[in-house]
DNA sequence: AGAGTTTCGTACTGTATCGTACAGTACGAG
DNA sequence: CTCGTACTGTACGATACAGTACGAAACTCT
């Protein structure tokens, strides 16, 4: 009955860099598919070799990370990254040939450079538990990660496939973590537990959702350490089915 | 062995009748411009007044409400939407002066237009609980209500007040429903919960968070009605702490 | 210092858009 | 039939923007 229920979270795990788009923008295309950025002895070379150059692509990648994140990618002109980023429009073009290529870089570079949390598996549960979901809690509602959500919700159509990547490698990627924890516990018989997906939605959800939402509709203030750090333990304990935290 | 999984929210007694939650007052009707036919003298009109402007004036609206609600507010022209309409954009122009005009035309009709779940505090707990998940959940992953999320969430800086609206008589609003219930539950003894607010944000959690994000950030089927009966089941027999529904 | 490369400043091209103007047409009332 | 009002079609102005061109300046390395 119900098959496939868990349609979420079936899903071929593709991390990794962000190449080809799958979609035409409005401008031409310049067809770049299959370059490798180590041997390009191209003419038009995208990565510098010199520590000048280096430096020039970090600063128009940092400006241009910020003006993205805060003014989205139609409302961000280049002519704003290159005024923010001091240097001039040609050198930003011999780096990202393309607004659409400076946006993936900016976005890949958000995501991957984000730490992940993790789960102790020697700790006992509630540690454990309570740890993930604070660390969990940390990275959901930075304030970066407020303007990557917004971001990639509303270039969705536009990258697709950057979407997928931030899910695979952000919700997905900690939902499995927790699913092999409760597997794991529940084989070696120290969690009762039906479906461990099941249970890790749930997890999740209670720790996340009312404050995802608000951050999503809203402009609110991020929850601070000790909130999260309590929401977490209110959480665990609710969900391991116990009030009293001491043991 | 931890036993028995979350059976913190003990329901005690089997239900009776719960009085009326009085939370209409929020209920704002947005008044779309006195329709008195006779009295309107203003000097600039936008609404019409023949039935033939009401008629060109739906056109509009409707073929709006599909361009912006599929492609977002920037990547719609309004020649795109005069062209699908079938109007001209002088029309157009008469009936909303501004595009931002008409995209809020649009973004009011459709957030008002919604019907929002209620609670049957005269069925018991565990029917009108579940009655309740489902219906949210039919609202919340209709197709039009994912389009409807990205477009706010993507506006959200230009439109903030349209954001808050949908916040308002969204997720706030079922929310506070659910607030409203337990307490009621609470004072009459009849559900052990210590919280009722914290116990709404994990009961909405759990019931709607992962396939919220899924909807978010990648392109999926929308669940169907059978498997958001049974994910409302699960939550309510998980929250209420019992796995066998039957008594 | 000087050749060679990278960056700068700025002007330019082409295009997409919002919003307006305006001459002409359908339509309904007297 | 006539007249006034609402609608149509299209052309236009203004602006914003992505991306290019190119000579001058600045830097790097021998």
């Amino acid at each position: 009955m119900l098959g496939g229920f868990f349609w979420l979270f079936r899903s071929s795990r593709r991390a990794g860099t962000l190449a080809s788009p799958p979609h035409n923008s409005r401008h031409r295309s310049k067809s770049l598919a299959g370059k490798t950025q180590e041997s390009v002895t191209n003419i038009e070379r995208h990565a510098p070799q010199s520590s000048r150059g280096r430096e020039r692509r970090a600063r128009i990648l940092k400006a241009a990370t910020d003006l993205f994140l805060k003014t989205g990618y139609g409302d961000t002109s280049i002519d704003a990254i290159v005024e923010k980023s001091g240097g001039s429009k040609a050198t930003l073009y011999t780096y990202f040939p393309t607004k659409d290529d400076l946006f993936r870089a900016v976005i890949e570079g958000v995501v991957s450079n984000r730490k992940e949390p993790e789960l102790d598996s020697s700790a006992d549960i509630r540690t454990a538990l309570v740890t993930f979901g604070v660390q969990r809690m940390q990275v959901v509602f930075s304030r970066q990660h407020r303007a990557l959500l917004r971001l990639i919700i509303a270039e969705r159509e536009r990258f697709p496939d950057i979407a997928r990547l931030y899910y695979d490698i952000g919700p997905m990627r900690s939902h499995d973590l927790l699913v092999d924890y409760f597997s794991e516990l529940k084989d070696r018989g120290l969690l009762d537990v039906e479906s461990p997906a099941e249970s890790a939605d749930f997890f999740i959800g209670m720790l996340l959702h009312q404050w995802y939402i608000n951050q999503l509709y809203t402009r609110v203030t991020p929850p601070s350490l000790e909130e999260m750090q309590y929401r977490a333990e209110r959480v665990v304990d609710t969900f391991l089915g116990r009030t009293n935290p001491l043991d």
